[in-house]
RNA sequence: UGGGGUGUCGCCAAGUGGUAAGGCACUAGUUUUUGGUACUGGUAUUCGGGGGUUCGAGUCCCUCCACCCCAUCCA
């Protein structure tokens, strides 16, 4: 568990304080009807993750209300994907379905309460009296029928006696609702059709602000964690529970932001079309950002609960950039797999001064990866390299083979360009070369200095593989449609030469290819006679990728939008009294003046104040700022202070017996108590200190403490007085006069 | 437009009124038989804008702006 908590985990903690949950209990809820993709990762990871902190639990629930989009192999694909991200979750795997009996017995309750009925007006009736954001809607008059009615309704809503879409039960909640969900939300639909677990049992199926809710409570779910966009739901969630007054504990629905990432797309209903339109060979293409994707892809599953873990958990909408999950997998890459050498596009390299062949030692890890193992490199007089590792013309900063530039092969010798071989077109079709004898990787006495060391395969004892090069599926980062796909998303190479040891060894199923990236033996199509590799993500800024930056400067214009301001709502003529009053007679500032006059409650209770001591701004200041953000939460009635507590704290403020600093602290226990101000002062003992000789020497304690921030302080940031002037006051409680203080502070540091 | 949310570096993201964390990306350097890794530096005088309160504001108040969600018998 990190450090810095999540919001989520905060209120998880605060909860589990208070107690207002005994034990931890969470559940992953997906609908069976698409593929997980990597956004349930994130789903998963929170939900299981946060059961593990806290030692609850966490349940796998199928969310299976709609017959006529779910399927069982969906099902299976969701099992699949909590398991291979390695978590394991509480008894059975839980379905919605499991529940119909219970929560169409709380339906039963919600009509004999009078709080749900059958509606009978038709699809577009229903959305047209459900009226707009900004208009009201109408009740229906079916609303008006009786529980008797209602009962025997909705019992032959259940019996399959009607049609899909004759009726429909609803909850009786308020059409006038300025939450559009909250407008008698549907409850139950007919649907004549197979279940795929339920069968034919049920002709009614409950909606899903019906089910989940109920579904959590029934299953003891404590933390109901779900996305964004069901936050207007959540009035509904907590409207079923409260009405129907079941016996605690109940759940609470919280919310967090999903995950976005650029390049891709994550809705299912475009990972469809995808699949479906033949973009992509199927649910597990490795372009996808599908569970199954990445695993066939090679990811593997630490990756990608490495990245969940990065992106954190809040609010705001956002979209992660990919090289984020990009550096996950190769982070985790890095330690784990072995190096092999493997040329995607051979240059055949004839070392004219090599005869027979011989067996080279090789070890599959770097020095600084702490795993053993070796393996065996076939060398002879035909090798091939990579064919961007050789440049007839390269510009300076080439490393590589060139023909006045010689470069290791590495784990071998150390090969200088004698002649280039080419075609009827120019094409280089070979290299002559030469080998220098002495300098032998591991016992090089050749004292000859190299830039670099590039990969290389024996020709003749290489093996042929399929390697299959991944990019973006998209080349926008936010990609609308099929018009947005990226064409070279993948480059199949047949013949790509590898190292005899990948097949025969098989030291792994993922390897490092040297300099070109990490790879995964595909899964599906890979046999011995016809290896496949897919290539899970490329090495870090390599000099190609370098290059071709310099090539296309992206050069991003800075445009600093300029900001305009709305149109400010005019006052009433008493506000626009209340203002003159303020601003002329009692020589307020304009700002605070608006934000009394404005609101009738803050005036009335300024007014209040004022009538019991004559200190206009500071008891405006105190009123517009303090008491406002009170009234945010609260009604005037509830208050626990009154206006003359107020005037009394003014009071004490302004001869200067505490600081306003203190008068916060003393405000909020006000808030919360509602005790007088002087009392609160006595009691907490928290009259200023202003003198100067007790002050003088908490700053030189506060100084010998911090000589580095002293140091800091002297050579110019003058930013640190505040950090000193902090210190001082937490040393004293607060109480410390927070004036004499930076004074004070000012002169010993000068 | 009513309601519900969200704005802190190029991208994520911490931030009890008291020195603007961290990661990715970028960048410079060191090590390196991977242009990888590792390591060391550099990257926000400023938190969507403007006011106000305060000795002190990313944090409190007012106001404006931008973006997201809600008017499926989907979830």
């Amino acid at each position: 568990m990190s450090e810095r908590k999540d919001f989520l985990r905060t209120i998880v903690e605060a909860d589990i304080k208070s107690g207002k949950c005994k034990e931890v209990v969470t559940r992953f809820p997906p609908e069976p009807n698409g593929f997980p993709h990597i956004g349930h990762a994130k789903s998963i990871a929170i939900n299981f993750g946060i059961a593990r902190d806290y030692n609850g639990h966490c349940n796998l629930r199928m969310d299976d209300t709609n017959p006529t989009k779910e399927d069982t192999k969906y099902v299976e694909a969701l099992k699949d994907a909590v398991e291979w991200l390695g978590f394991e979750w509480e008894g059975n795997v839980r379905y919605t379905s499991d529940y119909f009996t219970q929560i169409h017995d709380y339906a039963i309750q919600l009509i004999k309460m009078g709080k749900a009925y059958v509606d009978s007006l038709g699809e577009d009736e229903i959305r047209e009296y459900r009226g707009t954001v900004t208009e009201v809607g109408k009740r229906s008059k079916y609303a008006e029928r009786t529980v008797e009615e209602n009962l025997e309704l909705f019992e032959k809503m259940k019996k399959g006696e009607f049609k899909d879409g004759e009726h429909i039960l609803r909850a009786k909640i308020d059409m006038s609702a300025p939450n559009m969900k909250l407008r008698d939300p549907l409850l139950y639909r007919i649907r004549h059709v197979e279940h795929f677990r339920a069968g034919n049992t049920w002709a009614v199926y409950p909606m899903y602000d019906f089910a989940h809710c109920l579904s959590d409570y029934i299953e003891g779910v404590s933390h109901s964690i779900c996305t964004l966009e069901f936050e207007n739901n959540r009035d509904i969630y907590n409207w079923v529970l409260e009405t129907l007054s079941l016996t605690p504990p109940r759940p609470y629905q919280h919310e967090f932001a999903r995950l976005g990432i650029n390049y891709t797309v994550m809705s299912k209903r475009k990972l469809l079309e995808l699949v479906e339109g033949g973009q992509v060979d199927g649910w597990d293409d490795p372009r996808l950002p599908t569970i199954a994707g990445y695993k066939r892809r090679g990811y593997t599953p630490e990756s990608i609960l490495a990245f969940c873990d990065s992106v954190g958990i809040a609010k705001a909408n956002s979209m992660v950039d990919v090289s984020q999950l990009e550096f996950c997998i190769r982070d985790d890459l890095n330690l784990k797999v072995p190096r092999v050498m493997c040329v995607l596009d051979p240059l055949k390299i004839t070392l004219v001064n090599y005869e027979g062949s011989e067996e080279l030692d090789a070890s599959y890890y770097p020095d600084d990866v702490p795993k053993e193992g070796s393996r065996k490199l076939p060398f002879s007089s035909d090798i091939c390299i990579e064919r961007d590792d050789f440049m007839e013309n390269p510009p300076k900063d080439y490393f590589r083979l060139t023909p006045d530039q010689s470069v290791r092969l590495k784990g071998a010798y150390i090969i200088t360009c004698k002649e280039v071989i080419k075609d009827a077109s120019g094409k280089v079709v070979e290299i002559k070369a030469e080998y220098s004898k002495d300098s032998k990787s591991g016992s090089d006495t050749s004292g000859i200095k190299v830039k670099s060391a590039i990969h290389w395969v024996d020709a003749t004892r290489a093996k042929e593989v399929e390697v299959r090069l991944y990019d973006r599926l998209y080349s926008v980062e936010a990609p609308q449609g099929v018009e947005d796909l990226n064409a070279d998303s993948l480059k199949i190479i047949k013949n790509a030469l590898i190292e005899p040891a990948v097949i025969n060894e098989k030291p792994d199923e993922r390897f490092q290819f040297e300099r070109q990236g990490y790879f995964y033996a595909d899964p599906v199509d890979y046999t011995d006679e016809k290896p496949v590799f897919n290539k899970i993500v490329g090495l870090k800024g390599s000099w190609d990728k370098k290059s071709k930056k310099t090539e296309t400067p992206s050069k991003k214009v800075e445009v600093k939008k300029e900001q305009i301001d709305g149109e400010v709502v005019a006052m009433s003529q008493t506000q626009q009294t209340l203002f003159d009053k303020y601003t002329i007679e009692l020589k307020l500032n304009s700002e605070v003046a608006n934000t009394l006059a404005r609101d009738a409650q803050l005036s009335a209770f300024y007014e209040e104040a004022l009538s019991q001591l004559n200190s206009p701004v500071s008891l405006a200041n105190i009123v517009s700022n303090e008491v406002a953000r009170e009234l945010k939460q609260i009604e005037i009635s509830e208050l626990k202070f009154s206006a003359s507590q107020i005037a009394d704290l003014v009071k004490i403020i302004d001869d200067g017996t505490i600081s306003n600093k203190i008068a916060k602290q003393v405000f909020e226990e006000m808030v919360n108590s509602g005790e007088n101000p002087s009392k609160i002062v006595e009691d907490k003992g928290l009259v200023q200190i202003s003198d100067p000789a007790i002050i003088s020497a908490i700053i030189d304690e506060v100084m010998t403490k911090n000589p580095d921030n002293v140091e800091k302080f002297k050579a110019g940031n003058k930013k640190l007085l505040g950090f000193f002037v902090g210190q001082v006051l937490k040393a004293t409680g607060g109480k410390a006069n927070p004036q004499v203080v930076n004074q004070l502070v000012g002169q010993k540091l000068k």
